[in-house]
DNA sequence: AGGAATATATTTAGCTTGTATCTAAATTAC
DNA sequence: GTAATTTAGATACAAGCTAAATATATTCCT
């Protein structure tokens, strides 16, 4: 007949409490009974019961009363005091690129305490190999931080290629469309580990806006524009995805100019040097040389920088357009250097768009996208804490 | 210190039961309990429980046994039947445009019962003559359905200009910015309305998905194109709005074209149709003129319609690769014609994107924000049905 | 040191809403 | 007319919440 909801039972009632609860909890540092009243409406009974549940499942911890003298003293009978286990469990954030993966653990409050990278030893091999290399890097992070996979909650993984909203690969056109489903199975089978597949892009998003410059801001796109370039949309706060997942994805996106429209900034700079000269023409044409030898004055990479901040300006006021995002942030490999592109990319959206939004560069680095699946990890955590078994 | 969220008690459990049956009884056209019981999940008590409060606040009623022999006569006691009370209000749906008002007034199935359009006596009218004027437009069409303003529940309002989630219009930039927080109060003042305010274009995305030809699309976008050009997009069944509201203002969209962009498809029509010529060059250069010469084979006409068709797919294409929808619907005051440009504009797609979308024309015509705007209205009912008090 | 004041903790009674189970009622089929 | 079948209604009980009364631990003041 119909895919009926489960009914709504006074269990529901526990739960919903316990998740607000816990919710307080986490973002605090430590809380009362009386505290957790005010913030959740709950009665003194209640919220003990509450808590009571949340010690019994694990994630949160009560703290000895202080031995020492507070700082402030306080009259009346001392509060019990309750904190978030942050080490009730672990999660893993992946960043799978095409030739390097880096995974990082982090506890439950997204401190990292551990880091790891391996890269393939070619790009074209096999599936279970591939694996076995992500495996290694999660295996050593792990180890790194002094735990072991039962402990690992869930795993954020970042791929450059589009995933839709259920973390399927959809489109065929590339080696992923193969190797995305294995790698879910495969850590499913190996270790238990609930995979989270999400675009590098979009991850991206989401760590800019947990730990980067858009923090706290709903309506929010970052750019990954290394060497391709690809955009994480985010509007009033969620992701956008779309129909398969390629929201974001501006492969054809520039009708305009002759270059190939998925190129980032790094493959901008080093196309455009190659083809146009200046001093460092005959030497290798790297991004980087391009941005140093701006900073030092030269002229020709100056132009080159001047074209780049043209066509970023016309790629986020298409963006500004269609979005209206209060703010875009430009990461990815390049993010250090991009700086210098800002004031040439802010002195022309208004020529592109009635609704210019605030462009700023990603602090994060090359931790962008590891930052993202951690949260991106995290979420699912905090989502589902009260169905998920924490392990000893 | 902190936006406490209400507590969780019993009666939330009601509530979220009660909206439940509700949304069922909604949905079908007449519910007995043990259907209710295997769609919710509730016990047959809890479920006659809910209907008798339902009933008792006017959402549903309580038919009669049919007298005559049901059609496939069932064994065992005759269940009692509950349907849900389509006339226990009303809504409004109201299109705003900048010559004309129309209102449209549904029951809380959706169905049309009274309609009504007034012209403004010109465009720089004062607000409160212009208010005056819709108010005089909904009370024509309420007298036409046969009910009074006491019954409205909700009234969806679209105007041509940007309108954020919240239903304000932040951008100062036109005329609308004065009028639009009128309206809301003036229709408070007036009759206790519930205005909701929201672009035009996001409400005809509401109406095509609702009962256009996007009906259960989740990644939709429409484009109205008629005399200006601007987007309803929905992602994942919502509506985008961005951070001013501004999503989908296709404002200075175009960088490539000499054209206005904010141009709809008939602007287009009528300047490059004035400027180029053709056999009715010598006559009055409309929209609808050019199409009928197309049609009738005329070259120059259909060059304009070729040339159009790029624009679109150029826009189209953009949209695609931003958002990724499923499917796009060209809507607005053009849309019986806009069939010719849609070979056009599907051929070219490819060209211009990974991920082409669906194109299809509204079949809504000149109802389509009007239908959205009920859409609208209707929605904001559903989700604040048990919140809601019922008039007579 | 001892009592008052204060803040928190715990207990008890009662309300709402749910489930589970049993009995009653109304209809069809033979 | 009786059995079978389906729905309705009633009773017992469990979970979770509130509210109010009571108990406990600490600081402040004399």
């Amino acid at each position: 007949m119909m895919p009926h909801a489960a009914a709504a039972t006074p269990q529901l009632l526990r739960r919903v409490n316990a998740q607000a609860v816990l919710r307080h909890i986490r973002g605090a540092d430590v809380a009362t009974g009386t505290e957790l009243m005010a913030l959740t409406g709950l009665t003194r009974a209640s919220v003990i019961a509450v808590c009571e549940d949340l010690i019994g499942r694990g994630w949160i911890v009560e703290l000895d009363q202080p031995r020492t003298v507070p700082a402030n003293p306080r009259k009346g009978r001392p509060a019990r005091r309750f904190a978030f286990n942050r080490e009730a469990g672990f999660v893993l954030g992946l960043d799978i690129g095409a030739a390097t993966t880096t995974a990082a653990v982090a506890d439950l409050r997204g401190t990292v305490i551990g880091r790891s990278s391996e890269s393939f030893r070619a790009a074209d091999i096999p599936a279970q190999e591939r694996i076995g290399v992500i495996d290694l890097a999660c295996r050593q992070a792990l180890e790194a931080a002094g735990t072991d996979p039962g402990t690992v909650l869930a795993v954020g993984a970042g791929i450059a290629a589009p995933v839709d909203r259920d973390g399927n690969v959809l489109v065929t056109q590339r080696f992923w469309s193969l190797f995305d489903v294995g790698l879910r199975s495969a850590l499913k089978d190996l270790h238990g580990w609930t995979v989270l597949l999400e675009n590098d892009a979009n991850l991206a998003a989401l760590g800019e806006r947990w730990r980067g410059s858009g923090a706290g801001v709903d309506d929010l796109v970052v750019l990954l524009a290394g060497e391709r370039l690809g955009a994480g949309v985010m509007e009033s706060g969620r992701l956008l995805h779309g129909r398969g997942g390629a929201a974001g994805e501006m492969g054809y996106l520039d009708m305009v100019e002759g270059v190939g429209s998925s190129d980032g900034i790094a493959a901008l700079a080093r196309q455009w040097s190659a083809a146009g000269g200046g001093p460092s023409a005959g030497g290798p044409a790297s991004a980087p040389r391009v941005f140093e030898d701006a900073a030092a004055g030269d002229a020709a990479a100056l132009a080159i920088l001047d074209r780049i901040s043209e066509r970023m300006a016309r790629v986020i006021a298409s963006i500004a357009s269609l979005i209206n995002p209060e703010q875009v942030v430009i990461g990815g490999a390049v993010a250090e250097s991009a700086g210098a592109l800002l004031p040439g990319i802010t002195a022309r959206l208004p020529r592109f768009t009635a609704t210019p939004p605030r462009v700023t560069v990603s602090p994060l680095g090359d931790k962008i996208v590891t930052v993202g699946a951690i949260r991106h990890a995290l979420d699912f955590v905090e989502a589902n804490a009260l169905e998920l078994e924490l392990a000893g």
